[in-house]
DNA sequence: TATGCCGGTTGGAAAATCAAACTCACGCAT
DNA sequence: ATGCGTGAGTTTGATTTTCCAACCGGCATA
């Protein structure tokens, strides 16, 4: 067996700025791949619950999940041969998405909703995650950020005229 | 002049599961909504720049800010009257999303591209961001998430049979 | 034989998306 | 005064995606 890496995209090949964010959103920032990881998450492995609590059309949760599971996010299981049924499980790459999770489901909570509808918690207690930087051990205030492109053609403002970028529509 | 606080969604009116996570991916979680907030924190402010930067139709992309500054997520300021010119600013719900999009650039470092076409700094050194619990400070491992439900007719598998949520299906 | 469960697939209608052209109000140069 | 460029969108018509409901196939149970 051999174990395939997560298939890696070219934030070049991208429609606009080239960026991680973008690349992301490209594998699972359609309108039921994450609910769909968070039914994973918590617990439900199949495809009937995945569908059930994710609300999501039965035709699009299985296109879906097949995208997800060639990006490497989700690994698909036959508990049984016959008749033939998978389910579902995270890979690293899933696992990995947890944060992405907490962060909206934290922003939902203070911003889109009027209360929790589910509480996260921390051994017995209520989780209250913080940010700071490994490096410094600061909190992480967006005032501190600061970002830098690293791709030729591409500053913070945009495309660069005359840069690489921009390279197919100079003459 | 009346500040409209954001207003929110009643996450039980959702398809599936109600959850912060659902409510915030239906104010943000299109395909566009996200990259035009990441250009705002870039400091690109004008439709135009965001419509080349994101590469987003420009009609899609008339229509996400109009959603995102009816979400409370975006104010559009007129900078000039005649003609009418406006550009789009972040309000605190806007700025709040810092911490999704670097959840979401940080996994797409990892997963989804081969090397990062952003860096992100921490006063002069690169962030590397750590989720610690403000409550005991301990690092946020997933394993000692835990995650409890607190609408009634729903637990973490599912709607509870028999429950609220379950209601309208009784007969 | 009938019924239900499970992990999907199929068909057709409805809705969203797209690229490109267009609008409208101006400022500026010719 | 004529034309040109800028900026923030809107309009148009074709394409693509999404949705819902029904269906399928294999098996277990009654």
């Amino acid at each position: 067996m051999t174990t395939v890496g997560t298939p890696r995209i070219d934030p070049t090949a991208l429609p606009g700025r080239p960026c991680s964010a973008a690349a992301a959103l490209e594998l699972v920032g359609d309108r039921w791949s994450l609910l769909a990881v968070r039914e994973v998450m918590f617990g439900n492995h199949r495809f009937s619950e995945i569908a059930r609590n994710t609300g999501a059309p039965r035709d699009r949760l299985a296109a879906r999940l097949k995208v997800l599971v060639e990006a490497g996010v989700l690994e698909r299981r036959e508990y049984q041969q016959s008749p033939p049924r998978s389910d579902y499980h995270l890979t690293p790459a899933g696992r990995a998405l947890a944060p992405v999770l907490e962060a909206l489901v934290r922003w939902g909570d203070e911003w889109a909703v009027q209360s929790p509808p589910i509480t996260l918690l921390h051994h017995d207690h209520q989780l209250q995650p913080n940010w700071t930087c490994a490096e410094c051990g600061e909190p992480v205030r967006s005032r501190d950020v600061h970002r830098r492109m690293n791709v030729p053609g591409w500053d913070l403002s945009g495309p660069v005229p005359g840069g690489a970028a921009d390279q197919d529509r100079r003459d």
